[in-house]
DNA sequence: ACGAATTCGTTTGTACGCAAATAAAACCTG
DNA sequence: CAGGTTTTATTTGCGTACAAACGAATTCGT
């Protein structure tokens, strides 16, 4: 008999919203900011500008679009992420001398004090977002979302 | 001995960014929007939209309010979905005479018609997102992101 | 019944996310 | 080395996503 959930398709006229991985993984995706946003509150940093940082921590410079490769953002995209962190003073940004198309990005110092005091509350949000799963569980989630992408 | 990988901490001065189930999240998100945009290219539809409609096919008719429950948008969200898909006439949208404040939502037969022929290409998406993964374990993902929320 | 609290919808402002067009610089190839 | 292609970054336009503030309508407590 067809169960009304599982991912085989059901019955031919049944199509349930909450059932489908796109609708869950965009209200997946909301409440990960939202604890993001909780976890950082006042800090006045988004989920992308603290990967953004991170990353740039790491690798210690990259152009923008690399770092936009990195972090998972096209180039319209990392245009404004680095714009705002740059004018907040967190990311030198200068012109690259081997390459003047590209811009070469940099922790500033106060970018790189905010990263470190920052990487804590980081691992506060990802304990926080898989919370309501137990720790194998936790693992499982992390596996299956990387094959995903 | 600690891995590199895992939910749990690590080395104290280890964040892997991209083992953060927020960053794993955004990028799956993302690549279920791509899906979605590749198999209904043409259709000028996006996931939310794709949403409200099939959630007001369902339910037969709501308020603006309730149908963003229904669908995780917030108010000033699902304004825009409902405004732009009013004015593409999938959507009636009439004053509620029981309660002045409200707007009493319906698909149109437009948009009746639309939903109708789009589940199928629905059941696609999904198929396609969840592709890289064994079927049991699309079930174990589903099941795992419907508890995250 | 009346004032307070709540709910509904709108608007404004900020920040992703992406397509498409543009310009500048670097590259490749003949 | 000249001409075409590719890469880098910017800009514009549209669509979520959410906080905050607002007016209008309803509901609730007393």
């Amino acid at each position: 008999m067809a169960t009304t959930h599982g991912t085989d398709g059901g019955a031919p006229g049944t199509y349930v919203l909450e059932d489908q991985p796109g609708f869950l993984l965009r209200l997946a995706h909301q409440r990960a900011s939202a604890v993001f946003q909780e976890v950082l509150e006042g800090r006045n940093l988004t989920p992308t500008q603290f990967a953004a940082l991170v990353k740039l921590g790491d690798t210690g410079g990259a152009s923008q679009n690399h770092l936009g490769r990195l972090t998972g953002m096209d180039r319209a995209t990392i245009q404004g992420v680095i714009r705002r962190l740059t004018d907040r003073g967190l990311i030198d940004n200068a012109a690259d001398p081997n390459d003047r198309r590209r811009r070469h990005l940099m922790l500033s110092t106060a970018g790189r004090d905010l990263v470190e005091n920052l990487l804590c509350e980081g691992q506060t949000v990802s304990k926080r977002i898989l919370d309501p799963l137990k720790p194998f569980e936790r693992k499982q989630l992390i596996r299956l979302l990387r094959r995903l992408s």
